[in-house]
DNA sequence: ACTCTGCCTCAAGACGTT
DNA sequence: TTGAGGCAGAGT
DNA sequence: AACGTCC
């Protein structure tokens, strides 16, 4: 997945558009988080499933302790050309692919539940989530994708977040896709060109072709059809039947649909607890907080995204739009974290 | 000399206690 | 399972 | 920092 050595192209030859920076530097901020990633770094983390579930629960918490807004965005059908990439990836894992996306919809399902529960937007992307992530930093609807890989810059996403829940300060990597194209000398569509070169999930590349003469030769001629007319064809053959061009519009035509509305609304913690504890049959200490801490002064539904939409604090939407809870209770662990920054301060 | 590839290994979440 | 880092070897 | 637990 993701853009092939991508990251080490960029920290070695245009580090000037990484800053490095600590989750609370984000505090106000819009982020959006592709889903499925999240989730499937849980699943790989700890086997069991509601674990992962326990695992979104806590980061989500820990975006809203630190004020930032997070939008969660669903993968919707995967474009044509991925599809072989999947087929190959489920084939590997022994898995027909029909059962695969069974599983995964109930395991969305879940996580769906989970943060509509805590008053977070979720919202479902036209086709990648990675694209559509990309569409949101890039009209201002949010201030940030959060995303462990590359593809957001290829997708043309601006601001992009490395490790977000790191714990150690300074170990959240921002990189700026204006300062990378300006340091590296390329225009979007030029980039965009690399990305194909380096290696992407919606077709092959030209074997022999690495991060250092990729770069060069797209600098030296622009496009991958000058490229071609430049390289050994006999030493670095084109893939037959290869379909750059296909890739090349997936990353550069925006998935069309419209920014929807997004709206936060305070934990509903009653529905919650009885979710992870009685559903999930998570310990409710695990869950809850012990007493009524104060209203935390993060989660104010009257904040909204810039973008749109007033107030509104109803829900629904079954469709898969947006949905929200609405609740006067705080959300557990505030107390407990309350304490702790007081004893720390 | 530099670049790319393949093969290997490892670790991957978040929390609390010590 | 995947990805990232280290090291071998073959290719340019 | 290292380790054990979460279910």
């Amino acid at each position: 997945m993701g853009i092939t050595k991508l990251a080490d192209l960029i920290r070695g030859d245009a580090p000037g558009s990484i800053t490095y920076k600590e989750i609370g530097d984000y505090t106000g901020k819009i982020i959006a988080l592709d889903t499925s990633i999240i989730v499937n770094q849980f699943r790989s983390a700890v086997p069991n499933l509601t674990l992962s579930l326990l695992g979104v629960f806590y980061r989500t918490l820990t975006f809203l302790e630190h004020d930032i807004k997070p939008v969660f965005v669903f993968d919707g059908d995967p474009p044509e050309q991925k599809r072989a990439v999947l087929e190959k990836r489920a084939q590997s894992a022994g898995w027909s692919s029909s059962q695969r996306s069974h599983t995964v919809s109930s395991k969305t399902r879940e996580v769906l539940r989970l943060l509509q529960l805590l008053g977070v937007p979720c919202v479902q992307a036209p086709g990648d989530a990675e694209a559509f992530c990309a569409q949101l930093v890039r009209s201002g609807a949010v201030d940030a994708v959060a995303s462990e890989d590359m593809d957001t810059l290829a997708f043309g996403g601006t601001v992009l977040l490395r490790q977000l829940n790191a714990k150690r300060v300074s170990e959240v990597t921002e990189y700026s896709l204006p300062k990378l194209l300006e340091i590296l000398q390329l225009t979007q569509k030029e980039f965009v060109d690399l990305c194909i070169l380096l290696g992407c999930d919606y077709c092959d590349k030209i074997a022999g072709l690495g991060p250092s003469r990729a770069l060069k030769l797209i600098q030296q001629h622009r496009t991958i059809e000058d490229v071609m007319l430049n390289i050994n064809r006999k030493t670095h053959p084109v893939p037959v039947g290869w379909q750059y061009q296909a890739a090349r519009r997936l990353f550069l035509d925006s998935p069309g649909s419209e920014p929807p509305p997004l709206q936060w609304s305070e934990p509903n913690e009653k529905e919650l607890v009885n979710f992870l504890c009685q559903e999930k049959h998570l310990r409710e200490e695990k869950v809850t907080k012990d007493g009524d801490g104060g209203v935390r002064q993060n989660l104010s539904p009257q904040e909204e995204g810039e973008r749109g939409e007033k107030k509104g604090r109803r829900q629904t939407d079954e469709s898969g739009r947006i949905l929200s809870c609405d609740t006067e209770k705080t959300v557990c662990r505030s107390r407990r974290i309350h304490r702790q920054k007081a004893t720390e301060d």
